[in-house]
DNA sequence: CAATTTTATGACCTATAGTCATAAAATTTA
DNA sequence: TAAATTTTATGACTATAGGTCATAAAATTG
């Protein structure tokens, strides 16, 4: 029956709608200092609709996380295919990732948000474990890529990919995240720019990897 | 005048007393579902008196950060000092931190907690700055660690001691923060348990700095 | 002990996430 | 096509919590 494939479609999209209303409210406001309201506003909906579409104030900000974490998803499988060798695959999605944050620091601070916190992880169908699992495929091509190097001799064979992978994924978000937001900080104290640290801890990770 | 003197150590008390207070708050129910309220009968205060002494609830929470972040200084300055190589030092001031976020987890989400976001560091004597300070003297230690590696040869000779110190600090951060918020996620996908991925990491970080 | 200054109080204000009875719109049924 | 039913939308309303301020109590001063 098309009728009913016809409203699944109009449901689909109020609901990107919403997200798109939303995402433009929290990134020009802040999560913070965005409001349902606003939201109801920009979305030319009454309140009581967004809530008909989510669950919550947060799961609205997991919406906008998940496309971000899409995005990032993509720019790593681009990044991992231009190049030939393990470690430059690696090297590859750390600039990725960089460049991530560069292009959609909004998208990036969604990513945090997420990073974060806990959530409740029981209710499958959440937007939450749809986090979990996007994130868990983004992860995904990272392991295979430090796989890729162990098998073409560019990174240390000694090493083990799942743990390294998790372990990349922690120490570059977090050398972006404390850079990001302490940047100000670094130019008062050090005179040294985000950027510089970040690329001078890939630097590091990539002497700790190759072979 | 001894009355000035003793009024200005009452006042401190009541500030101490006012942060012991919302620690137990903030800790129990965290920072989210803890309420002025809660934490002023925990005080045995009235809510107007809290804010004779902190600004916002954030200042009040900030304030627990300072007690953290002091601990964690401390922590630092004994790891330092019962090694006598440079590399064993920066490996004890990582340990340190493990230990640190092991021991008073609370205190450890304080701390990310200010990591997370920014604030107004224009108000000379707010508590951010306060943070800020007692952060960058905390940094200092490690600063100074690989600086003595440097010079004892166990660290490689062409680091920025600076550049690697901030690096390490939000590697270091970042591996604990995400390891620990997604515990059960590593465990239920990979069986990895986090304090394994935080030394991993730390093995890592060892094998780029050593000579 | 009266006047003044400092500290404490809690009722009140305001903002906002989330709800729900009611209404409108779309769809189905007869 | 018109009535009955189901789905979707609305916005006034509730509950909660951070923060304020006129008032009061306590301490200090002269």
């Amino acid at each position: 029956m098309g009728i009913t494939e016809r409203r699944e479609r109009e449901k689909e999209q109020r609901h990107n709608d919403i997200i798109d209303a939303a995402e433009k409210v929290f990134f020009s406001q802040g999560l913070e200092h965005a409001t349902m309201d606003n939201i109801a506003v920009e979305a030319e909906l009454s309140k009581g609709t967004l809530y008909l579409y989510f669950k919550s104030k947060e799961e609205l900000y997991l919406a906008i996380h998940l496309r971000g974490n899409q995005i990032l998803k993509n720019m790593f499988e681009t990044a991992v295919n231009r190049f030939h060798t393990g470690i430059e695959k690696v090297r590859a999605v750390g600039q990725a990732y960089l460049e991530f944050y560069k292009k959609y620091p909004d998208y990036f601070h969604a990513l945090i948000y997420y990073e974060s916190r806990n959530f409740d992880y029981q209710d499958t169908g959440s937007i939450a474990v749809k986090c979990m699992q996007l994130g868990a495929s983004t992860l995904e091509i990272l392991i295979e890529a430090i796989e890729f190097g162990k098998q073409d001799g560019t990174i240390r064979s000694d090493i083990d990919s799942t743990k390294t992978a998790i372990s990349l994924w922690g120490q570059s978000t977090g050398i972006i995240q404390i850079t990001a937001l302490k940047e100000f900080i670094l130019i008062r104290n050090h005179e040294i720019r985000s950027e510089e640290i970040i690329e001078y801890t890939f630097d590091l990770i990539y002497h700790a990897l190759k072979a």
